[in-house]
DNA sequence: TCAACACTTCATGAGTAATTGAAACGATGG
DNA sequence: CCATCGTTTCAATTACTCATGAAGTGTTGA
């Protein structure tokens, strides 16, 4: 992943409805791995599924999945007359290693707070 | 980390100056830990110093200074008439945490992603 | 082919972020 | 105390993002 990109998605996750629709996606759907179990299960979820779930209009899912489309985190797919998402987990691994080993060029203390949960009292905002 | 402080502290990393900013900073200053070798090269870096290094003005370069601390990203310290900022690691630290154990619920392809570099095909934007 | 369905795109308006230059603030040295 | 340097704040402009509802596109079944 390159700079550009990270941009587009650290921007696309950046907004409180598509984190929501990443948290949905996660685990309901896989692109093509070994994990998959059964076809209605790994087919991501209908875009009038997530407006339901995230409660806005079709419209404003529509934006928002475009941009998380556009910033390659999810992918679509059409079947029948429903557009099923689902998440790209491999640019979500990627940003995380961007974030961790471009950015912050492997620094072993943010690892080490990585994947101990983060500071332990940081102040609020 | 809650949603809203990662929320905001993606916002404030969706940004080409911010990110080139953190990416100065980080190695160069730590908050308290062990690590420490000398004075001066653990202070973090002068105001004027990342204005040089970045290219911006400094009241823009104050602006997104500003953003990233409000963000919890980065501290300030003055000494004498400059300030210094460095970098708060286990702000970023949290971050990521929060990305691949919150958002993404520890989902393992997510993981091994983040770990091996993330998309070995992806398309650009 | 026509109506119904699922979703996307478009047009519009409101709110928010980015950039710029000027002015203000705080610390230092003469 | 005054001039100066480094940095921050302010005001105004521009650009972008978000939200809403109406119109449009593609798909299915009668």
């Amino acid at each position: 992943m390159d700079q550009p990109q990270a941009l587009d998605a650290l921007a696309a996750l950046a907004n409180e409805t598509r984190l929501q629709i990443v948290r949905l996606l996660v685990g309901r759907g896989h692109d093509g791995g070994c994990l998959r179990h059964s076809e209605a299960e790994d087919a991501g979820l209908a875009a009038g599924a997530i407006a339901q779930e995230v409660s806005i209009s079709a419209s404003r899912l529509s934006f928002h999945l475009n941009a998380l489309e556009q910033a390659g985190l999810v992918a679509a797919e059409r079947r029948g007359r429903q557009v099923f998402y689902r998440l790209e987990h491999r640019a979500m691994g990627g940003l995380i290693h961007y974030l961790l080993n471009d950015c912050c060029q492997g620094n072993a203390e943010v690892s080490a707070c990585c994947q101990q949960g983060g500071a332990p009292q940081m102040r609020r905002a």
